[in-house]
DNA sequence: GTTGCTTCCGAAAGCGGTTTCGGGATACGA
DNA sequence: TCGTATCCCGAAACCGCTTTCGGAAGCAAC
């Protein structure tokens, strides 16, 4: 569309008249490179003339094509955050959380955030390559990464700068903000050993997904280092949805000897855990325990309050965008690997292990 | 797609040896014009030259360089979601299905989704100034608007394309998707009064947003047809979180005649005032009654599972994003206004009202 | 063998910026 | 007075693609 087309140049009132880079170096009896190189901050300029072309950009209201300045520069001032198309993920607000961080750091620097969203698992490695060679955006977000991530390789491969919130198998030479998923599920089956437990049923997530790896071996060592043996027929892998935790815990519910401890890889299975519980009778937090994992803020308003572990999700948002920043201004990506712990947030979901004996 | 053919050469690493128009030309002994035609459907191209330069496109891995190619026609092939900025939206599942939604529909034509978010309310004016004036998007879509907005006002002065989610006071020339929120709320009055609720407390949102008036209006209009007599003292006006409502029904609750049943305008206040009731002793759902708005999936998982009415939010961001498209193809914006019902989604948090003599 | 159409493609002028390069002023030392 | 170094600014190429325009072939008709 042109601009005519898009402001109207008919009918009374011309709003918008847009001023361009010559029109405001008419206007000041310069050249529009001079303009230019006054806007961006070159040395070979004049102080006064600097200072009156800024003056002159202020009042006339001009801004720079985005378009026509990245076409020139090539640089893109634009990352794309692709969504993880599975379970229509964005719909979590686990997902909305990390784009304001994101879309804060990016703002600080006038880049734009935008959202990319493929239909198919294996589209999305086109949606990446697409992404980067349309030259729309100078770097990319992914999250939720695979044990092996065909995204990640086709990012390598293309030397695209890139940060990943998780990591995936072999992550040493690429950027990432990842929580220490193994500490957190080892903390938290410590935390229900304190608290009596010894059959710790587990929801876990399909082990393609690298934080599922980790947080079933964080399991996995918190038992271990309890003393307690690994029995495959306490855990359950589950799609990331209530309905298919409830299904899960209704499962081990319904075994001879169910477990008295839930650990839940996400906090939406955890709901779903909850409701099996409750139909089962049984109430949470004094009969079994459950424990999720993300820190919903909705979580304070189950029956009961869920008991989970909360990753600061804003905040890994603003510095996964810090992190790309500066990697596409040239540090180096193996430098920019920042792993955070989680913290158990204890609601009312969990408690000591009920005995018979009591 | 293939890495091979998708970055040409082999051996070694060859990063991103852009494949432009130049190149495909030549490489097809042919000139720029004549494959840029070719490729976007001109008519004066021998059907076997596009044949030939589409395969060549194919397999070369040919990708037109974005930025150019919108400064050259002048249309950004992407639109921009203005992020409501009060009490940080962002984070509202809300949001991210409406987002969702919108991908979807601008996917299907390849166009890309940015989010743009502001930090102050007067800031906003000058987002969407930025926004319409730097030539990124050929398009906005609003949400939450107030019932005066200023944004609405500057887009239509700039002309500029545009829908919103909701609408405001005054809305006969551009584009909407609202929900009837005056119906939704007088059809939600009725069912409690059908359960034979004369004492209905309100808990709204700040009047400036125009839902938040028009779900007033609609519960002043339920509660009029039902021939009872509008009491200020059983509305709240409360900000859009949980704590917000928990402390504006715990006031209601602390009144000398408490409501029997609290309507609220969201879902996330609603979680509170649920929260507000239990810390009171009371159960909601045979004590009082709550309902909520917005049919947010966690809602089956309060204590009890919150009766609400649902939007579709998913599917409203596909049919704002299909109005945008169609608004900037040109189709006359007031021929595009769609209203749609609320449905009541009832749940447990509602019942018969409960009398001293039962 | 002109004339007159089609059909198909090349030439070239943008789109609105950025950036390198060179040179005219001015200042300064000799 | 004549370099010559320093400061500023203009000229021009370029980023990669779109689109208008004109004209070379090819073919039909007269």
């Amino acid at each position: 569309m042109s601009l005519e087309s898009a402001f109207g140049n008919l009918s009374g009132y011309a709003p918008l008249k847009r001023v361009t880079l010559k029109s405001l170096a008419k206007s000041l009896g310069l050249t529009e490179s001079t303009v230019s190189r006054a806007l961006n901050g070159y040395s070979d300029i004049n102080e006064n003339t600097v200072e009156r072309v800024r003056k002159a950009a202020l009042e006339l209201g001009y801004k720079p094509n985005q378009n026509a300045r990245r076409l020139a520069t090539g640089i893109a001032e634009a990352v794309a955050f692709v969504i993880p198309q599975n379970h229509s993920s964005l719909a979590e607000p686990f997902v909305a959380q990390l784009l304001q961080g994101l879309d804060e750091s990016l703002a600080r620097r006038g880049w734009d955030l935008l959202v990319s969203h493929s239909l198919s698992a294996e589209d999305e490695s086109n949606t990446i390559h697409r992404l980067i060679t349309s030259g729309r955006v100078s770097g990319v977000v992914l999250s939720r990464p695979f044990r092996h991530d065909a995204r990640i390789d086709l990012l390598q491969a293309a030397k695209f700068p890139f940060v990943v919130h998780g990591r995936s198998a072999s992550c040493d030479s690429y950027a990432w903000y990842d929580i220490d998923n193994e500490l957190a599920f080892d903390t938290a089956v410590k935390h229900l050993v304190d608290l009596g437990h010894r059959r710790i049923g587990f929801i876990g997530a399909p082990l393609y997904f690298n934080f599922a790896h980790q947080r079933l071996q964080g399991y996995r060592s918190g038992l271990k280092s309890a003393g307690i043996g690994y029995d495959e027929s306490l855990v359950q892998i589950a799609e990331l949805t209530d309905d298919a935790g409830e299904r899960a815990a209704a499962d081990l519910l319904n075994t001879p000897k169910p477990p008295t401890a839930f650990l839940c890889v996400s906090d939406t299975q955890a709901f779903g855990v909850l409701a099996a519980v409750r139909a089962r009778g049984l109430v949470a937090g004094s009969d079994v325990s459950v424990i999720g994992y993300d820190g919903l803020k909705t979580g304070r308003h189950t029956n009961p309050p869920l008991t989970t572990m909360s990753q600061p999700l804003t905040q890994s948002g603003r510095e996964l965008g810090d992190m790309l920043l500066a990697i596409i201004d040239g540090d180096d990506p193996a430098n920019h690997q920042i792993l955070k712990r989680a913290k158990l947030l204890v609601r009312n979901s969990d408690g000591p292990v009920w005995t018979h004996h009591q």
